[in-house]
DNA sequence: GCTTGAGCTTCCAGTCACTGGAAGGACTAT
DNA sequence: ATAGTCCTTCCAGTGACTGGAAGCTCAAGC
């Protein structure tokens, strides 16, 4: 398979694929006029990593997810952390946008938003001092 | 106030104000050593800044901000039309992540964690290709 | 055989909002 | 005079791509 079949049945763009590539995540093999020749692994590979980035995961987690779906010796329990640690980031960044998300909105309800210019938004980030 | 006292009050690095004198955000003036001289006024609207990256908005909605905050002409319409959009995109951040959160959640304790190697997570992680 | 267009290659630069570090000048206290 | 802190500028790196330029390869049609 050449790099646009594999990044429609990855589902992945071109430009990603040869960025995993770059930082070595996958090694495709090379035809004779240097096209990049992905075989199924490659391709199930790449499916793993967007399925992965999906998730959430960063590149240096995926790359260790990558190397414990290849280790068959591994143990679960690497696994499982890896995500525990993940979900814990998720919730930490869930939380700070639900923080956000209740002081924003309550400020938009205070504003009235018509053509006069007195504004507790603006109120309220002007007042930041202290 | 030179940039160390401005930084403790403003709650900001130095680095990130000199990065905001950088993009045009504040103007300081200078002092005969080449030092920056931060008036209220520019603590004021670092201040100003900082709160409002702290509810999340870009650099150039501060931007935006920040001049209809020293517009005392603005309608208080255009100012709860960013907060809205915001609004919007934090809206979008959360449901993205409790989407991932969800699935992350079940699979995780769908996993035993244990010192053997089947893994729930990477069974899903690699069942990606349709 | 030639042309056209799509697909592939590499390389460089840009994104966003900083952050770290180096090299060196200015100020303060002893 | 010295030491230590604060200030300056400039350059490079972060994460994970993404856009674009310049150029090579391939398949189809005339």
């Amino acid at each position: 398979m050449n790099i646009g079949e594999v990044a429609e049945r990855a589902g992945l763009p071109p430009k990603t694929i040869r960025y995993y590539e770059d930082i070595g995540l996958i090694r495709p093999m090379r035809s004779a006029n240097g096209y990049r020749e992905f075989r199924d692994r490659d391709l199930h590979k790449l499916a793993f990593l967007g399925r992965a980035r999906a998730l959430g995961f960063s590149i240096e987690d995926c790359r260790t997810l990558l190397a414990l779906y290849e280790d068959t010796e591994r143990e679960s329990a690497q696994v499982k952390q890896v995500a525990q640690e993940h979900l814990v980031q998720i919730d930490a960044k869930i939380a700070q946008l639900e923080s956000m998300r209740a002081t924003l909105a309550h400020l938009i309800e205070e504003c009235r938003g018509d053509h006069r210019p007195d504004c507790p938004i603006l109120e309220d980030l002007s007042a930041a001092l202290q």
